[in-house]
Formats: structure tokens, C-alpha cells, sequence
DNA sequence: ATTGGCACTCTGGACCCCGGAGTGCCAGGG
DNA sequence: CCCTGGCACTCCGGGGTCCAGAGTGCCAAT
């Protein structure tokens, strides 16, 4: 059914769709790429392979243009992954180096991408579940409000501010700050759960009440919420590509958080480079697009996603090769810092 | 040279542009204006307009379409602001309130600027040279390096990781943070570069070297640093536009940090509500946008500055409206908060 | 100063036409 | 059985032409 040859046409295909945008005939097929064959033979090919859905002429007599599944057969069986050659990974890692902390590291990142590939890059921050808590601050703002200041081992620094039930001076919240930094210091967010379940009866009756709306705001927005913020960068280079008319669904798209999580969070959560193509996504108003992204982080796990997204005309080769090379990078320069 | 009904036309072309996007002419203008004259007479006047640049035709024999200059007239002595009905007023409240933390509020506030004007939202986060130190926390990340973290009692955390020249061990960061939150806290940011510099004499010569570290970071990143992040949001709205070739600088612009920072800061300090129309405006690439901006604040004095941006052919009535009434709820929610 | 009239100009859309590229099919040959 | 050259067919897209509509500037008259 599809002998060597029938792939290798599609590859072609997909190549020099990809370059010239577009249809791609059977003359110029046998012209660039040296099949031995004629235009006829490749012709017949084209037939099949349309059949089977890979590819379609947007009108009769027109060259052929890849479907999502033509891509999809492209990425999973015919591309392989373009490696960077040592030059780029050594301009890769300089970029990344110099900066101090999370939040450059993170803008470096989107930045990088964005240029490597010309597309529109997303960064997810690193998740906290896997840090342990390095040092908790309350801070009063006014009578009955305090701001939380929770500093992770991972230098990471996450802050809310909480509105008590009742007032609370200073003194009471210097014991709270006290008791809590006794009990968290050095645990695992994944540990603080427990922990703070054992804690209101080391508070006064009196100041409970406080305590409680702490602990929720601690368990809320700092455990619970494993998603992470996600950055995006170089939306520009959408209007190059030639979207036209989708245009605003995707710019539209991308300033959604809920959106991005749900085009990153649903990608598998495999460190490897997975790939995303058109109608695959599903992200409504993104399914012109495909994502390439690959989980990164300090350690063996993943820790969250980065990737490009773009247009299903998309260099896929390059596109994954520079998504593992920086999520490599990005998860050294993670565990170094 | 500029009788009343001349200018009556050059507004009544300017709202017509604006609502219709296609040249103006003398016909349609005293159609749809209750100009009682002939449409030769406001010929005349529009050749009069035309001399005096406030307005062009895309050729000959078309209608006419405003200049920078014709905006410029228009906003300066033709428009007013158009001021919100008491029902936007509170929509705004109700959509600024219940954001707790700084970054909601600016988040919220540049989501409802960017939903109201359908036009591009930019905003800057307030500058910290107005606030006090409540707090200030080292935390040990490694052997030679510490995270910094500022708390200021206007909410808002700061954080930077400081490499230091040798190594520190536990008790000599304690001792460091004592004596920082000793002689900074309740002190003004502005006033930090003079106590800071007073502090060497007070620390132990054999930690001299580690403290200058910290203090250099202190100053160069918290204080002389008074540019402060702006945020964009909206630029799905661009794609709306019509600007087909601009696009891509204008999405590129929006991405540069020190761009917008030129953009804002140099669009004067006043608190009221400000414009710049195209060419008038510094920014290479965004200069056939107009922006409109207007300082905010908890206090009396700006802290930053907030805006819209869009096509030269805008409603800059309502988004005048509504970056002021914007920048003054945003002012309120920040001095309650 | 305003106006109606008039001749002029230009754009944009509709229409048509044709070349070029591409196809599918078929019959013949290895 | 697969490949190939040939052939008739289809369709898009660019270029040319044309016309109506909208708009203008000017001028003489009020």
C-alpha cells in the first residue's frame, strides 16, 4: 500500500510545501528531488496517497498540499528530529546563562525560541510541587490584611495577600509567622497538606480563626494550583506567516491563560519532544496551528512545557530540534541556579 | 482663516472617517451633518483644510481623510472626552475590585482597558520610588549565593538572586539581615541610597565584602531601576484593524520592553489624560498608531503610566473616556489595597 | 460668501480572456 | 505488474478593458 516510494513523495511534499507555500506538483517533484521516475509514475502515487488522505488539491488541477494526517506521517515516520550543531547549542547556552533569576531565565527562554524558529513561542514557568519550602513571611499591610511571602528551595518566590477574619497585631502574627516557619521550613510542598492539617492546635483558640484563612490561602493557591503561569513571545512572526483571516482567533488565543494550559497541559506529559498538528489541538481557534513542545526541568522529571506554535505549514524538523535543545538547556541552567 | 464651520467640518470628517474608514466627501458630509449649506461650499472649506494640512485625499477625486496634524486639531480643540455613564462606572469597579494582589490588578486593569476601547492596553506597574521598605529577607540558595527579597509597604515584592564575592555561611547572612532590616525598614526607597551608604562602617570587615555585594543590588536593581514593567494585552484587536502592513512591526514593538518603556515614558508626566498621534510619536514602527495615555496613582502624584494604543484613526473621545476613568478607579483600588 | 452647474478625474468592481500548470486516463512497453 | 509518454481537460490567476459612481475644482450668478 504505501511502498517506500509513496513516502518518500509525500516527504517531498511536505518539504516543498513547506519551503515554497505552495501546491506542489508532479513535474516539479521529479525536478528537485531526484526520484528516478516520471512525473506520470509519481502522478499515480499522488493518486494514492490522496486517497488515503494525506494530501489534497485545493482545487482540480491544482499541485497537492499536505492534510494534518499527511503531516502527522511526515513528523511520526519520515522527518526525524534536525540536531543542532555544536555552534548553535554553544550560542544556545550563553544566551540562557546571565540570568539570575527565574523570571529572566524564563523571558531568555521565550525569547530564544522565537527566534530560533521563527514562530510564536510558549513557556510554561517551572512547577512548585516538587520544591520544598524554604522560608515563609507575613508581612501586615493593614489591620486585617497581611501579605504571605513563601520562598521556595528553588529560589522561586510566591506571594498573596490574605484577608483575615478578624485583626490581628503585630505581635500575633509574629507568633504565626513563627509557628509556621517551625512546621514548613524545609518541607516539601507536596508534605504541606498534611502538615498544616496538624496545625491549628498549635495556635491560640484566640488567633485561630487568622491562622485558618492563612492556611487555606497557603493550600489554595500555592499546593493546589500546580498550573503555572505560561509565557508567550514573538506573537510578530504570526504576521509573516500568511494566516490571514485566523489571525485574530490565535493572537486572541494566546493572551488566554486557560487557553495556553489547555494547549500545553494536554500535550502528554512526556519530557520528549511530542507534536501537535491542526486539528489534533484542541484548542478552538488554534486548529490551524500546530504545537511542538517537550517537557523540561531541573531534574529526571518535567517539571512544565515549553514550545513553538505555528502554522501547520511548519518546519517541523527544525522546529523539534530546537525545542529539545532548548528545554535541554533550559533544565541544566534550572539545576545549576 | 478658521471659522467655526471650517472647523465643524473638520470634525464632522474626523467622526466620519473613524466610524466608516472610507474617504470622506463633501456629498456624504452634508448628508449625514446638519450642515445647512451646499455641498460647493464645504467643498470650499475643505480646500482651505486641505492647504492647511488638517486633511489629504488618497487621490484625486476622492474623498478626504485627516492627517496627523486634522487628529491633532481635533483632539486639542474639537472632540472632549467623552465621560462615562455611572453604569461603565461601575462595571469598571466591580471588574477592578476583588483583585488582591498588585499583579491582578494590573492584569484586570489592562484586560478591561483593552475590552472597552477594542484597541491595544498597555499598562505599567507603579513605580516602587514612592513606597517604603517594610522587609527585607536573605535567603541562603547556595554556598555563595543568596535571594534577596524586598518587601515594600506598598505590597509589592521584589526579588533578585545576588552572586556574592565568597562564601557565607548561615549565621553571617542572619547577621547581614539584621542589620539591613535594623537600618531600612520604614525607610522610603528614596531614601535607601543614602543609609546604605552609611552601613559599611557598621558590618564586620570580614563580611565587608559580601554586604557591598548586596548593597549594589539593592541600589542598582530596587532603586535607580524607576522604569518599571509595562504589560500588553489586547493585541487580538490589532488583527481587527485593518493595518495589513505595519502589523508586523507594531506586534514586534509591543514585545520590546524598552520600546513601550519610550513609548509611555517620554509621553509626558502629567496625571491627565495625554495624547500622541503618529508621527508624533518617538517609537519607529509605531507610527501610524496613536497612543492614549494617562498617568495613575494611589496618591496625588502619578506612579505610572497607563494607556491605549491603536490605529491614528481611533475613537479617541471614548478612549479618552475610558482611560481616564480607568486610570482614576485603578488609583482608588490601588490606595485602598 | 454661497450656490448650482458642469466638465473632469480617478478608483474599484465586473467582466473577459488566455497561458500555464496540473491532472486523470489510456494504451503501449519493459 | 508497474512504469511511461501522450493527450485532452480543468482551473486558477494575472492582465486588460470597460463603466458607473463618487468626488473634485472652477465659474458665473445670486
Amino acid at each position: 500500500m504505501l511502498d517506500d516510494r509513496k513516502l518518500a513523495v509525500l516527504r517531498a511534499i511536505v518539504e516543498d510545501y513547506v519551503s515554497t507555500n505552495e501546491p506542489v506538483g508532479s513535474k516539479n517533484l521529479v525536478d528537485r528531488h531526484n526520484l528516478d521516475v516520471s512525473p506520470a509514475t509519481i502522478r499515480n502515487d499522488m493518486a494514492v496517497l490522496e486517497d488515503l488522505g494525506f494530501i489534497v488539491q485545493p482545487h482540480t488541477s491544482a499541485g497537492r498540499i499536505p492534510t494534518d494526517k499527511g503531516y502527522r506521517l511526515f513528523v511520526d515516520r519520515l522527518s526525524g528530529i534536525k540536531p543542532f550543531t555544536s555552534a548553535e547549542r554553544r550560542a544556545i547556552e550563553t544566551f540562557l546563562a546571565g540570568a539570575y533569576d527565574l523570571d529572566e531565565v524564563v523571558m531568555r527562554t521565550v525569547r530564544l525560541l522565537a527566534q530560533l524558529t521563527r514562530q510564536v513561542a510558549v513557556v510554561q514557568y517551572p512547577s512548585l510541587t516538587r520544591s520544598g519550602i524554604r522560608h515563609l513571611e507575613l508581612v501586615p499591610l493593614t489591620d486585617s490584611r497581611i501579605l504571605l511571602v513563601l520562598i521556595t528551595d528553588t529560589g522561586r518566590v510566591e506571594q498573596r495577600s490574605v484577608e483575615l477574619p478578624g485583626p490581628a497585631g503585630e505581635d500575633s502574627v509574629a507568633h504565626l509567622r513563627a509557628v509556621l516557619n517551625a512546621y514548613l521550613d524545609g518541607r516539601k510542598l507536596t508534605e504541606v497538606a498534611s502538615v498544616i492539617a496538624e496545625l491549628p492546635d498549635r495556635i491560640e483558640p484566640a488567633e485561630r480563626a487568622n491562622a485558618a484563612a492563612v492556611f487555606s490561602v497557603i493550600l489554595e493557591s500555592l499546593v493546589e494550583r500546580h498550573e503555572e503561569r505560561i509565557v508567550v513571545g514573538g506573537a510578530a512572526n504570526l504576521a509573516s506567516a500568511d494566516f490571514a483571516k485566523g489571525l485574530h482567533d490565535v493572537l486572541e488565543a494566546l493572551e488566554e491563560q486557560v487557553v495556553l494550559m489547555r494547549l500545553l497541559g494536554e500535550s502528554g506529559d512526556e519530557a520528549s519532544v511530542t507534536v501537535r498538528i491542526g486539528a489534533e489541538n484542541p484548542v478552538e481557534g488554534l486548529q490551524s496551528t500546530s504545537l511542538v513542545a517537550a517537557g523540561y526541568g531541573s531534574g529526571e522529571q518535567a517539571l512544565a512545557r515549553l514550545g513553538v506554535l505555528g502554522p501547520t505549514r511548519m518546519d517541523y524538523p527544525t522546529a523539534m530540534g530546537a525545542v529539545r535543545a532548548v528545554a535541554r538547556y533550559v533544565g541544566q541552567i534550572l539545576a545549576g541556579a
